[in-house]
DNA sequence: ATAAACCTTCAACAATGGTTGAAGGTCAAG
DNA sequence: CTTGACCTTCAACCATTGTTGAAGGTTTAT
């Protein structure tokens, strides 16, 4: 598989493969004869996991630590259970914060409405 | 005022001054004779304010929106209100997004501890 | 008078997550 | 054989939010 080809079933941009390999979350792939990268099935799966990830909120270097190096690896169980429970704490934390943020701004709303505040 | 005094009032960086100045969030201040810059009280509790805001996860173009661009205009109440009310859908939907990330999250765990699935 | 501590500008660097372009090689079809 | 669509590398650029350093001017204290 070319790299032009799992960019048109995974929908990522050749460039953002590229990108990905460079630093790590991609494996480096096996070359063709004439030098193309030559991809196997399974980094359409690995390529989609780092999608979903990266829409779970975890950054690419965060990716990059539950990944496996080696696509050929299982990473042990426990270690992504770990990593995962970090990252709910992680998440409730962010939410704690925004609800915290929220609760500043309802207060500034309130405090603006009254006509009897001084503005700003 | 000069600026590394309202910096250490503030415990903001004068680099950081500087930077908020070129990007719009601080107003250019008068110079004094030597060139230096010269800060009235105000911009103390302007500074402050975009600590908070900062720390209540605005980016900088956003505080740049809802902060007068001169300190001494006072901004229209409504547009105020109707900036920070859009700030509260805003942070709604944030937490909708963590909350939903968080199910996901939470799901993989319980998935990853089933001993019957198969790892990753 | 001189040194320390300030101030000025402008440019470069940092991390994050890429995109875009230049210069060139390869491949398939007409 | 030429054209277009691929592929390669490397470098530069984008936004964001700053920090750091160089080169030089000013102020203050001793």
């Amino acid at each position: 598989m070319k790299i032009g080809e799992l960019a048109k079933v995974t929908g990522v941009a050749t460039s953002r493969i590229r990108f990905y390999e460079k630093h790590g979350l991609m494996p480096h792939p096996v070359r063709q004869e004439n030098g193309y990268r030559d991809y196997p099935e399974a980094m359409i799966s690995r390529l989609h996991t780092i999608t979903m990830s990266k829409a779970l909120g975890f950054s690419l270097s965060e990716i990059k630590r539950f990944l496996p190096d080696d696509p050929g690896d299982i990473m042990e169980r426990a270690d992504v259970i770990s990593n995962l429970e970090a990252k709910l704490q992680d998440i409730d934390q962010r939410i704690a914060d925004l609800k915290s943020m929220r609760k500043n701004v309802k207060e500034m709303v309130v405090y603006l409405k009254d006509p009897n505040s001084k503005a700003c």
